[in-house]
RNA sequence: GGAGAGGUGGGAGAGUGGCUUAAUCCACUGGUUUGCUAAACCAGCGUACCUUUACGGGUACCGGGGGUUCGAAUCCCCCCCUCUCCGCCA
């Protein structure tokens, strides 16, 4: 969330950022909230000096022997009022701290003002050598390739699950499995990231730590029983290790990679964007989370990125960085790139990895703080992530660009000592 | 799921209604002293919020939330977590 301080004192600025995300401010509310809020206290703590210093008198009256009667009955009064205002300062603190909960985070200022995707910025493009986006190759798409080889059963899925479980099967499985290790290994070996294999349900409080409640509750799936969340990505989990910490200056910055299953309701989302892996309710992910001194967030964020990117380029996959504009932004985000895979029989990129740096905005929420050593107060930390990446979108452009005129599926070098095999039919 | 024990400041640990709005020790930071280091001694030592131009002042926080009381770490109620034993189980 957003510092009330910084709202109070640059409360246009907010207004213009929130506009520019698309979302309706209620900033003037928060400020009349917080001004309430302010006098209240005010009136409340003075009502608790006079409490404290009274109350420690009085055991010294009763040992001089002098009567107490007048006073107790004037300090039960002075907590009568006392309970009055705090059972009001707590209604406004609790609506107060509601919409300080939905307001979503700033844009930073090198992200393009836009309404929508249409307006996102293509930063660069990268090919595989000798490869071109124009062909005249016939493409099935990854359905079609799925059920030919074998490798992958959405009907079962369906069955067993529901729509958008996708079931992998023999060497369909195999892959997937290579995919999530490779990668790993990938960013383990060759960037520097400390391996996590977190929870895959957290609690209400992580949830709130990275922003997804209470906004986006319709997209999670909840369990009830255990007021647990199924994970929409590890970055929840993986944030959510350091929440309530103030760690040392030398510790950062943290750097994480771990693999999870994520769980997405895709609420109302249903139809053509949504065959076979476009759009599924559980799929694999590897997932980079980084949490860093603010100075260095924007460098950063280039380097997740481009951490990212290394896989495509080692798994000869077409890609392109797409900068969201603002009004294409997430709730948390202050800056995102998107990373897009080519899928030769859509003829279209698909969003294979998102890459944020959200600022304080998750560590404010999540209270994750760390403190320079020369300095006594602790500040706190900025978190980014990014998908390192997500296997649905990748198979998608995997199987789409790795398949032969035969319809087989060449497996890429180099998963091939993770698969075992070095093709599929 | 059942029974029991426990949760206090960075760590250890005292504290069962007001001479404690948390003792003491360790760690940490600064200082004094001493050829150097160490030791010793002195001082400081958390987080959040409110207030103040500033120096400063105030309030809250002893797992979380309620309650009793003029006054709660301490008493009462609910919840969470950890540990031990039993049961069940991949």
């Amino acid at each position: 969330m957003l510092d009330i301080k910084y709202i109070r004192e640059n409360p246009d600025k907010v207004k213009k950022g929130i506009e520019a995300k698309n979302e309706k401010n209620r900033i003037d509310e928060v400020l009349q909230l917080d001004e309430e809020r302010r006098e209240i206290i005010v009136q409340v703590e003075k009502l608790k000096a006079i409490k404290n210093s009274v109350s420690s008198q009085i055991p010294k009256m009763k040992k001089a022997g002098e009567d107490t009667t007048a006073v107790l009955a004037e300090m039960k009064e002075v907590s009568n009022q006392i309970n009055g205002f705090d059972t009001k300062l707590r209604d406004i603190e609790d609506k107060l701290n509601d919409m300080l909960m939905l307001i979503p985070n700033l844009p930073h200022e090198s992200v393009p003002v836009g309404k929508n995707a249409e307006e996102n910025v293509v930063v660069r493009e990268w090919l595989p050598e000798g490869f071109s986006l124009e062909s005249d190759k016939k493409f099935l798409d990854h359905v079609e390739l799925g059920k030919k080889l074998n490798i992958l059963d959405f009907e079962r899925g369906a069955k067993i699950s529901g729509s958008g479980f996708p079931v992998y099967m023999a060497k369909g499985a195999t892959l997937e499995r290579a995919l999530i290790n490779f990668m790993l290994d990938f960013h383990l070996n060759e960037h520097s990231y400390t391996e996590v294999l977190p929870p895959f349900l957290v609690n209400r409080e992580s949830m709130k730590g990275t922003g997804q409640l209470p906004k986006m509750a319709e997209d999670m799936y909840y369990i009830e029983k255990d007021d647990l969340y199924p994970i929409p990505t590890a970055e929840v989990p993986i944030t959510n290790l350091h929440r309530k910490e103030i760690l040392n200056e030398n510790d950062l910055p943290k750097s994480y990679v771990g693999y999870s299953a994520c769980f997405r309701r895709e609420a109302g989302s249903y139809g053509k964007e949504a065959k076979g892996f476009l759009r599924v309710h559980q799929f694999n992910k590897v997932e980079m989370v980084k949490l860093v001194k603010p100075e260095t967030s924007y460098d950063e964020l280039e380097n997740i990125v481009s951490d990212a990117e290394d896989i495509l380029k080692a798994l000869k996959i077409p890609y392109r960085i797409v900068l969201l504009c603002t009004g294409d932004l997430s709730f948390s985000a202050s800056k995102c790139y998107d990373i897009e895979t080519w899928s030769p029989a859509e003829n279209k990129w698909l969003e294979a990895s998102s890459c944020s740096n959200f600022e304080d905005f998750q560590a404010r929420r999540a209270s994750i703080k760390f403190r320079r050593e020369s300095q006594k107060k602790p500040e706190f930390v900025h978190t980014l992530n990014g998908s390192g990446l997500a296997t649905s979108r990748l198979m998608v452009s995997l199987l789409e660009n790795y398949q032969t005129t035969k319809g087989t599926i060449e497996v890429p070098e180099v998963l091939r000592k993770y698969t075992g095999f070095s093709i599929i039919d």
